[in-house]
DNA sequence: CCGAATCCTGTCCGATACTG
DNA sequence: CAGTATCGGACAGGATTCGG
């Protein structure tokens, strides 16, 4: 335990290395953005995570301030792992660093996705000016846990649990809808293919062309 | 080469974590948003790096068109490696992850940064409230390079070279000045202890109360 | 002197088996 | 369900050596 590998370094940015820079931490945050998570839900939704990895970087994350071990009360009484309000500060990240991301060269698109995944990818994607004068309440089911996704005066929030308000609700899973979003599926092969759409569909029409794929970067020599 | 370790994710932030994830990648990046430099002054720069590390990433970040190798034209004719400008597009990421790392309830302060570790941690720490109405040009020689830094319009502003016209120049090392913007430290104790100031001093201290820091998260549970 | 390639050692990661 | 134990292999750290 104390041969922990440090960058000795002053700045800030370095320091935040030393505590989410280690393989895997950031993802194991990334799925408790959107409320707490039991140990085999967690090993679930990270594909490829081995359970000593997972294990180490919760109680690494819960040294630093960032996790905590709760235990939901009776009669439930089972032990989740959430953020705290400092650790759920990073979220800002995961959306700055996908849109960088999303520019890369070597992008690979339609792998699998989780849902925490799929859901930031929305917060990352937005583009406030197409938004403009459109405002719409959507509710999306994906994998069974309900979200709610709120366009208005160009920002976009995306919440858990059910929409107070919906326009329209979309049961599914993430890996439909995505393409619809993203790469310009047809909404209708989407339905095809398991997508259920109940409500407003023209709001999820309009809705599906606030998310336009940046230009990849270009690359030097190869 | 062919054994790299990847999530395979299509999520493009664990993406990004290929591309940057690895030990002491992003603070080659660091180390080069503000122009390029020679092998040895990364090394120099980063301390604590391995030669073999350092080429590894190099190469790595390279072959992801973040980083170019570049010759400079006779009579230099001296390699150099410098950031695409995709590369640079992370520069964001240094000022917000590093925002949140100064609220670590671990925080080490007081330790010696690289000069472009103290350069971004401006941007990180500034407070455009409190720069209502205030405009200021500072030069900054840092280990005898020159950055010229803008205030105005409730922004800040870092950039390489002299500045075209300064209200102040500050002569020095990082670490000297640092604390004076951030800990509280009186200009005259620094400047007794190395950093040299010619100009209006006023300036200089005024821009000194934009930086505060702030509150470190509470940490849970000892 | 600069920019690596090459040892060798230690630590971390990944996969599976196993236990309260 | 929630982890711990174990082990092979990949990667990082440090020193040395080599080519330009």
């Amino acid at each position: 335990m104390a041969g922990k590998r440090r960058y000795e370094d002053g700045c800030a940015f370095a320091q935040a290395l030393d505590l989410v820079g280690e393989r895997w931490a950031l993802l194991v945050i990334r799925e408790l953005v959107f409320g707490p998570k039991r140990f085999t839900d967690l090993k679930a939704d990270l594909t490829g995570i081995a359970t000593n990895v997972l294990s180490q970087r919760l109680t690494d994350l819960e040294q630093a301030g960032i996790v905590v071990k709760k235990e939901l009360p009776p009669p439930a009484r089972v032990q989740v792992y959430d953020l705290t309000d400092w650790g759920r500060d990073l979220a800002p990240i995961f959306r700055v660093m996908g849109r960088w991301a999303a520019r890369s060269p070597h992008l690979k698109t339609g792998w699998p996705l989780s849902v925490n995944a799929a859901l930031l990818s929305l917060g990352a994607m937005f583009d406030a000016a197409r938004a403009e004068g459109f405002a719409a309440g959507i509710e999306l089911r994906l994998d069974g846990q309900p979200f709610a996704v709120t366009v208005r005066d160009g920002r976009l929030t995306v919440d858990p649990g059910l929409h107070e308000a919906p326009d329209v609700v979309v049961t599914g899973d993430q890996n439909s809808l995505l393409p619809v979003l993203y790469a310009g599926m047809p909404l209708n092969d989407a339905m095809r293919s398991g997508l259920r759409v109940t409500g407003d569909v023209g709001v999820l029409r309009r809705f599906a062309t606030l998310f336009p794929m940046p230009a990849p970067a270009p690359l030097p020599a190869g």
